[in-house]
DNA sequence: TTCGGACATTTTGTATCCAATCTACCGATT
DNA sequence: AATCGGTAGATTGGATACAAAATGTCCGAA
């Protein structure tokens, strides 16, 4: 995130000039650390969605949650709105909130947005990854085959993402990382919509590929793996034909 | 304590797909009605904001904006927080939301990531594009043509964003376009800051020569003319070296 | 028995109110 | 005279209270 150490240029219409003592102030101090209680409700629903302990469809009562969290409603409905934003859950007018159902269009969508943004990703991180990146990325496969060994897939699926977002995050740019933060939640709702249950979500381990072509500093390589492997993701959904409901209902009166 | 789990309601589809009806009946049975005023409210900020009436670094007070749509600050707040959320305000706690004054590496982060979204949706536009979508970009031409020679450079400036935001309507994934729309709106805020006086902030049209390509179906050089044209445009701006604010300090005590 | 309508309950949407925090001004002290 | 400390004003953050809307139920009539 980037802080908010952007102080006030121009202000208004009344004569404030350029507050440069806020500026300095505010950039060691850092203070905007306040744990903001909303950001952290917003991860709480947000991480029970993605380990979908709470599936698409659900519908998220605000004065429950308040209950739950133990906060008013104030705060719930911001962390809503902000998940709203992101398309996690969708806000239908006078009937609440509800963990959202991406339609099959939305996750084609969804992996064709991922398919152009993360090749790119990978090359920069191919090109400039420290020691310490790729580090990070050998220790986090750790955990992904833990959890692949242990069956879990909650975590399989979570730490897949995690992955992926810590790539992007490498990568450098604060807005694409961003952007991919969203793909990576929507592509867990998909998954766990659409996943052909006896299919290992993320296959084998075509991360640890990705992380030898980024050490042997081979963008291409990278990046054709990458490919590959959202490919083999997407592959592994059964993302069938729209309309599919419809097309049920008629059968059954045939 | 477990998370209230209310299996929303049990279509009559026997496939079990995903509960879309909760999203897709909503669409065309919505009685939405309420423009929702917290829209009109975003819509109506976001504009003065993009057509540079209210310039980065403005505090927007909840106060002063509930006084004046008439509304009370709970409306403003929300679409305050919206504003944060796609980085055109940022919010200093406790202190208030500002127009955001983007960096010089936010800016280049903002081209980074439209050299690398836009040519792939023109050129998925060069490849499917109806001849309603062709005609319409060239009515908007027409509108970008009288704003150039009426010399409006806010209405220049708006107008370009929306050209480019059409292609991405035209291009077909809703998720990009969104994300395009985000990326519009902080160049607006870019070329405003950082815009060169004496350079025209979108040069001639180019504009015309994408359409051009489109028309012609070929996307190869469709692709290219947008990045040469994105180019322009970035290049067209004083995207003086960063931390400006630091090396002053430094020099003071120098 | 089934369909229709009205009522009651629940939930969302909005405004108002109170508390916490920051800014600014002013006075006191060295 | 300048700087530091304190107090007052203003503004944001959060919670509660109230109004509007929708869902579900119950009763009545055909």
């Amino acid at each position: 995130m980037e802080p908010p150490r952007l102080p006030p240029k121009t202000s208004v219409s009344t004569g404030q000039k350029p507050d440069l003592a806020a500026q300095i102030s505010d950039l060691p101090g850092r203070r905007t650390g306040t744990p903001r209680s909303v950001d952290l409700i917003f991860q709480r629903i947000l991480g029970a969605i993605l380990e979908h302990r709470l599936p698409p469809g659900t519908k998220l009562g605000e004065e429950r949650l308040a209950a739950v969290f133990g906060v008013s409603r104030t705060q719930v409905r911001q962390a809503l709105a902000r998940l709203t934003h992101d398309r996690i859950v969708t806000l239908i007018a006078n009937r609440g909130a509800f963990v959202s159902s991406p339609t099959v269009d939305e996750a084609r969508e969804v992996f064709e947005a991922r398919r152009l943004i993360e090749p790119d990703l990978i090359r920069r991180v191919a090109r400039n990854a420290t020691a310490a990146d790729i580090r990070k990325l050998r220790e986090h496969i750790k955990l992904e085959s833990a959890a692949r060994l242990a069956n879990d897939k909650r975590s399989i699926i979570r730490l897949s993402g995690d992955f992926h977002q810590i790539i992007a995050d490498i990568a450098g740019n604060t807005f694409l990382a961003r952007t991919m933060r969203e793909l990576e939640s929507l592509t867990c709702l998909v998954i766990i919509l659409y996943d052909a249950p006896e299919v290992p979500s993320c296959p084998y381990d075509e991360h640890s590929g990705l992380i030898d072509a980024i050490e042997a500093r081979d963008p291409d390589r990278a990046a054709a793996l990458m490919i590959e492997h959202l490919d083999h993701v997407e592959h592994s959904l059964e993302l069938t034909p729209p309309g599919e409901a419809e097309i049920d209902l008629a059968a059954v009166f045939a």
